[in-house]
DNA sequence: CCGCCTCATGCGGGAATTTGCACGAATATG
DNA sequence: CATATTCGTGCAAATTCCCGCATGAGGCGG
């Protein structure tokens, strides 16, 4: 990886996340801390950070209400973003649902190696543009606007050329009898297909969705691998789910 | 293989990857890295790119590229966008071609009646999110990230499955004798297919666009229908296709 | 056809850069 | 104050860079 492609990457998690923690950032791209640290402080002299004990910080502080709150609503979603980009190995094909939760995955996709990632959503396509390692397949069909993404026969079919190892699923509603719902008919029926022609299935949910029940089924519970949860979601919360018997992965 | 034709190949990899990574293509073109970094080294000099330790970077960091490319959209665009959304009918079909120009026709298009439009460009999709009466059918297939649409052979055959009444075309030169063309070969193909499907095509160009030539031919001028054009074109730069029978259609 | 020139290319070698590791200092945390 | 990270520096190995040179292809005038 290129010096500096890292320092952009760099760059873009400081302005994604408004902090960067020299520890992780060496763990995801793979190289040591010092690196880190000198690309760190080379920066700091730039002018680009702030150089802080443990990381770096933006060299102007967030304006603090707009962008607190934004921080606040999509904090848990950018935890589950990244915790799910992580599991990307190379090689792999990624199968991207469409949503603001999986939206949130392919903005923490792995710059540093090659994989391949289908979606049927053009707004996930979009987020890819600039990405510079991975090959995009986009799935066509009726484009439901609601949502954003490819339905129909059309995009049946074409989903059905394709077998991804991990699928990531978006969903309204995951509840521990109902399983996964969702708010469309069509939408559900693309969702349990693209599920049935992959290999792993994991469904990343914030708080708010959990314990509820949307009109369209998708899928039972037993039909995943395993459901991406925030950190700082209680074990109270998640028991249910637990005994149902799915594999829970804090973020 | 020719100087000029890979330096050309440099860029496009610059282009669609952000980054060069100079051994990766000397082994990729299969010539010494000590010609590719030449190579790097003479493009640097005429501004087409930054030199960095292991390759090369984009002269201009992909941030601003976004807001800079929609100042881009000029008044001419703009004018050629309205005129095209214009020519659409109630019921038909339209077949929306990627690019900043027909980009501009996506957001003039009708909204006071109903007609289906097709693309193989998520962006064009994104731009449809909120349009009321539309409905979109996606194109899928192996997206190409230089200009944002899906290529290859899946593309080819949903495109096989519709009938446009009209087909808006982009293009990055057209050419009185040389007809039309464009810089990438699949893009080529796909375009030439998306016509010959089409009842109708019509291509929206700008002056800069005129009497120029690109590296992969589209189609003769005998095969579209017209050209829409700015209406600030001087009648001079016109009759050459005006000779070679093509319609002119002054936005 | 020949000699001459130009230019792109690959190669060798020394310089420069980058990177990971080790070790002592500095800093946070309870 | 004790402990655990984190930081900075020196150092060695690897990689990349640049310069000069030889080779060979292609163009051009004689």
């Amino acid at each position: 990886m290129l010096t500096s492609q890292r320092q952009t990457t760099i760059l873009d998690i400081l302005r994604r996340d408004g902090q960067v923690i020299a520890k992780r950032v060496a763990e995801s791209l793979d190289v040591s801390e010092d690196t880190i640290r000198r690309d760190l402080r080379e920066m700091a002299a730039e002018g680009l950070l702030k150089r802080v004990h443990g990381g770096a910080m933006p060299i102007a502080p967030p304006l603090p209400d707009f962008s607190a709150r934004r921080n606040l609503s999509s904090n848990e979603k950018r935890e589950l973003g990244a915790y799910a980009a992580g599991m990307v190995r190379p090689g792999q094909t990624i199968f991207l649902d469409g949503g603001t939760t999986t939206e949130e995955i392919a903005r923490h996709l792995p710059r540093d190696f090659a994989f391949t990632l289908v979606t049927h959503s053009p707004t996930i396509a979009g987020e890819l543009e600039h990405h510079p390692t991975a090959d995009v397949i986009l799935i066509g069909g009726w484009l439901y606007k609601h949502s954003m993404v490819a339905t129909g026969a059309a995009a049946m079919a074409a989903i059905s050329t394709v077998r991804p190892d991990i699928f990531f699923l978006g969903v309204t509603a995951i509840h521990p009898s109902r399983g996964l719902s969702t708010g469309n008919f069509e939408e559900a029926a693309i969702k349990r297909h693209i599920a049935q022609c992959s290999d792993q299935t994991f469904v990343a949910v914030t708080q708010e969705k959990l314990d509820a029940v949307s009109p369209c089924h998708i899928l039972p519970l037993a039909a995943i691998s395993g459901m991406i949860v925030p950190r700082s979601l209680g074990e109270d919360s998640l028991k249910p789910y637990r005994n149902a018997g799915v594999a829970i992965l804090p973020a």
